[in-house]
DNA sequence: CCCCACCATAATAATCATTACTATTTTAAT
DNA sequence: ATTAAAATAGTAATGATTATTATGGTGGGG
């Protein structure tokens, strides 16, 4: 049976009460504001136990890092290429793409990820 | 100015003459059985190198490694959660989301990056 | 209320993909 | 052929993530 855990409950706060979509090394850092001796590797396999189990959303935007979201809703992002800041991009979701791409392919689809590149305004002006 | 090297030349022939959407590891045993003693870190060089010029493309689809891409058309793909194959999906971009993200949050965008993702349909049938 | 089986944790070591470094070799322009 | 720039092989280092293990916390049954 599934316990509950101070750990695990303050990971998924932190990530619900921020929007930039933090890698597991942000949420270390910042979760260990309220718990100083939480462990990274206690961070990974609480990520990974949420994501598997739907209460958060995870990607890759190609930088080396995983990146998580508080934010289930299914949903597109942008991915700055130069400060490296994801940026959810308020656009509908086309959910007919994967009945689409299962008739293509001849297989079921569970759902699909799609990352914006470019870079954002503040880099942009910044120059 | 750019030189020509054969390993340069061996590693494009051998990610243009795949369709199995490789990783450098891949690419790196691969071209070995022509050039036996060429370095991963030439590899890792000259695919950095040839998808800054646009000459392929890559993306990451979440399990840790980097796959490279020889047909530089746009295009989508499938990934297998279970065998962790890439399939290209053959349904028509949507050129039209760019611009459509670009309005919604104000700034340029240069691409998109679109992962559909599932169980293949070797995996489904030897279930 | 207390015991116990089980789950979760902290701390650390290990792994894996990728990048950095450096001395040597290759390329191509003169 | 000479030479400077570019590329390489081999190796070390990095950074993110995963595995390991002994310890501590949780919650149901007695």
């Amino acid at each position: 049976m599934k316990k509950f855990s101070r750990q695990r409950q303050a990971i998924l706060e932190c990530l619900k009460n921020t929007n930039c979509h933090p890698s597991a090394g942000w949420l270390y850092d910042n979760v260990r504001k309220e718990i100083p001796n939480i462990s990274l590797g206690t961070v990974y396999r609480n990520l990974a136990e949420l994501s598997q189990s739907g209460d958060i959303l995870s990607f890759t935007p190609g930088d080396g890092t995983e990146r998580f979201d508080g934010n289930t809703k299914p949903h597109y992002h942008f991915y700055c290429s130069s400060c490296r800041s994801v940026i959810d991009v308020d656009i509908p979701t086309i959910e007919d793409l994967d009945r689409k791409a299962a008739e293509t392919l001849g297989c079921e689809i569970s759902y699909h990820n799609l990352i914006f590149y470019g870079i954002c305004r503040n880099c942009r002006e910044s120059q």
